[in-house]
DNA sequence: GCTAGGATGCTCT
DNA sequence: GAGCATCCTAGCC
């Protein structure tokens, strides 16, 4: 059993955030079952000053959850077939979230290959998309507060003596450096010391 | 092993 | 009516 992270841990810079998310653990307790897994790869996004991000004209019916109380989830349907998953973050008012990108999977593995429907681990999570898709996260569950169950990131910190490295997001035109992920790890979501992308 | 391209639906212009 | 914070399959080395 884990400890939920704090309001208090979300009220703060994403980047910030972002690189702290780095090998503690994402939790949802589900009627189908209990997942979780290690979070290895993180992306942040701020607001009106980051064009990547759903903020940047402002606020809109679909954004909103982006200027609330932080440490709420904030999930969306990309390309009409994934769901991705996102922590708001920043203090209440000031738009920001932590787009979660990959995980190891560490609960509930089974559960996790029966709604991925692939049996290979290093598939179950390394993507945005897979990872929601493996945690049973759709649209259902935005705006839900991640400060406690059933859907929450632990306190407590898995993997320990890691090396973060950092590098520009993924899929969008701005190079400024947001992307963290944990070295070496096999679940990260692409190569270059990665898992596999197909 | 790798790469290219299609799927699919909602938001904002 | 375009454009996505992506994933999977087929087809080719």
């Amino acid at each position: 059993m884990w400890t939920p992270l704090s309001r208090d841990f979300y009220s703060r810079d994403s980047a910030q955030v972002a690189r702290d998310l780095l090998g503690r653990i994402l939790v949802h307790e589900s009627s189908e079952g209990l997942t979780s897994g290690i979070i290895v790869e993180a992306e942040a996004y701020y607001g009106e000053d980051d064009p990547a991000s759903h903020a940047y004209r402002g606020m809109t019916e679909r954004n909103r959850v982006m200027y609330g109380e932080p440490g709420h989830a904030y999930v969306f349907l990309l390309y009409g077939v994934n769901h991705l998953l996102n922590v708001v973050t920043m203090p209440r008012g000031i738009p920001g979230a932590v787009l979660l990108r990959a995980l190891q999977p560490l609960e509930g593995v089974e559960l996790m290959r029966r709604r991925r429907g692939v049996s290979d681990a290093l598939l179950l999570a390394s993507g945005p998309g897979r990872l929601s898709k493996a945690m049973g996260i759709d649209l259902n569950h935005n705006g839900v507060d991640m400060t406690k169950p059933p859907l929450y990131i632990s306190r407590e910190r898995i993997l320990k003596d890691f090396e973060v490295v950092v590098t520009p997001r993924i899929g969008v035109r701005d190079m400024r450096p947001l992307r963290f992920y944990v070295k070496g790890n096999l679940y990260v979501s692409r190569p270059k010391g990665g898992a596999p992308r197909a």
